[in-house]
DNA sequence: GGGTATTGAATTGTGCGCAATTTAATTGTG
DNA sequence: CACAATTAAATTGCGCACAATTCAATACCC
């Protein structure tokens, strides 16, 4: 029996939404393996890594404004903060005014270590082998999609 | 004191959101998170669907030979099949020919099954809006940047 | 054939992600 | 003021990822 047009476009539908769902996944654990190297030197995990940058950026952030940057909750980010503490690179201190609020403060060692993060960004742009257009051109498509997913 | 252009060019680069990485990372476990009610129906997890996809399209592949296809290792793989195993989706047998490879076969429920995945992609596809030929291209790009990273 | 090297899974231990619950602090309402 | 509702973190439990190690089976080499 042949197959309908109907059950052959779900399939080949099937096929390409399972490719870009899977490419993301492999890709993003792809990236992961690359920094690996990279961030062992620091003494950092990649999540722990992403905290460190938005803290570079921005710090003394509360655990939930930490989290709505990352897009991860507290049953995530309390442990990982707690390793970055006791790495000696963050305080966690719970605020004056609102004692529910944790915020999250760089120490000097936690400041220093930008400097030496500062080489990585070139190194997995090497390592991706993209042009710098190319590159800052699917960031902004795998950030639309990551926007139109989460809405 | 002014920063060099060599300074301020690797500070800008150390933007969270100007990240591939993070993109990637953030744009994977939403859609990951879109799965979640739909493959809960089914009683599986996202890296169990994947392990399913690749068994409904060649059954009886080693666990060597899955983790080929889903980039991932005995580490990986041996706990969440044991899990297929026990939902009895599949089942995990020693190779006679060579008794060190273990085989995974879906059982008739593992194979029934992919008629409920069906309805799945859709969804994904409706929630991602995304057109076809957006989707099409965005996945041929970061599948071949994964490409060049595992390289 | 015997001993070594290699291979394929499994195991162990660490660190995420996240759902669900808990605890504590604050806000809002009568 | 009392007290219910809300909010922010922390906690608990499960399932990945993955490095490192272990174990058993096979392949290789003399």
């Amino acid at each position: 029996m042949p197959k309908t047009a109907a059950s052959q476009k779900s399939g080949a539908m099937l096929l390409l939404d399972q490719q870009l769902c899977f490419a993301l996944y492999s890709a993003s654990l792809a990236m992961t393996r690359v920094y690996k190297p990279l961030l062992d030197e620091l003494g950092l995990t990649y999540p722990q890594y992403l905290a460190m940058l938005v803290l570079w950026e921005q710090d003394g952030l509360s655990v939930s404004a930490l989290g709505e940057r990352l897009y991860l909750d507290s049953g995530t980010l309390t442990p990982l903060l707690k390793r970055l503490e006791s790495s000696g690179l963050v305080s966690r201190i719970r605020a004056l005014e609102d004692e529910r609020r944790v915020h999250i403060t760089l120490t000097a060692p936690g400041r220093k270590l930008k400097a030496r993060a500062a080489k990585i960004p070139g190194c997995i742009l090497s390592a991706s082998q993209c042009s710098i257009p190319e590159l800052t051109a699917l960031t902004q498509q795998v950030q639309a999609l990551r926007q139109r997913l989460v809405a």
